[in-house]
DNA sequence: ATGAATCTAGTAATGATTCCTATTATTTCA
DNA sequence: TGAAATAATAGGAATCATTACTAGATTCAT
């Protein structure tokens, strides 16, 4: 099926690409409801649905009960916070050496991928914690 | 809090020790009422979540909306497939080198520990595809 | 054995997500 | 350009995993 220009998708997809905090549906939506104040949240989920499916914006499946979303498909890490439960990325200078690790571990578990979840303390809390 | 022992706490862990096949509460829920018929699914996710606070069990966040609960809390990896969305152990033979390098990994994004979930084919699945 | 602590079954409530439907918007191409 | 065809929307209902509640039962420590 082909996807349609709508306002409603577009400002959505630009929204979610102006965030770094990996929102839920629902925080997107609290968001997107300043531009689009009758926009329906069912909107919002089958939207963010059909762009991950196109490859435009990820959906995270991290733990804790709510998905989230990723406006930035670049390869990257996420951490979530023990202690704030926020999800930080994780654009380490050392990309391309944890990219070999890993493409090790696949290569040597014959497997076709993986999914990384960090933990950790993000920026603000270890600020915090000193 | 100190946990009792009861029959049903006794039964629900013993079951879980007994499976390789990573259950949700639900269909632990089902091959637990063969010996007690009258438990609720309610003890079945209350004494799950008791004995993983406890590290009698392991409460397994992977993708998929439901829970899953593994009776091995010895480490190792679990890899969804693909084909069956089966969860499978991954006891790597090699599994000292890919500790190395995931603690490598760890040790150079500074921070605590990592979850990580496989995709591939499990055994049966690639068995039928060939 | 007994009082205190913990647990249970059963059921209700919650909350994230998906589904449904009548209507509206977008696309296609004659 | 202007129908007809396709896709999308708002709003609300439904689903389903999980958690919360509660009165009565079990287990524990002495």
């Amino acid at each position: 099926m082909k996807l349609s220009n709508t306002n409603q998708r577009r400002i959505i997809i630009e929204e979610l690409r102006n965030l770094y905090t990996h929102p839920t549906a629902d925080e997107l939506y609290v968001i997107v409801r300043e531009k689009l104040p009758q926009i329906s949240l069912g909107t919002v989920y089958r939207n963010l649905e059909l762009l991950a499916d196109a490859g435009k914006v990820l959906k995270l499946e991290l733990s804790g009960k709510q998905k989230r979303f990723d406006g930035n498909v670049n390869k990257h890490f996420h951490m979530r916070c023990r202690a704030c439960g926020r999800i930080e990325d994780m654009h380490a200078d050392k990309m391309s050496e944890i990219d070999r690790n890993l493409n090790d571990l696949v290569d040597k578990l014959k497997v076709d991928g993986y999914r990384l979840e960090l933990n950790g303390l993000c920026n603000k809390c270890r600020a915090e914690e000193e």
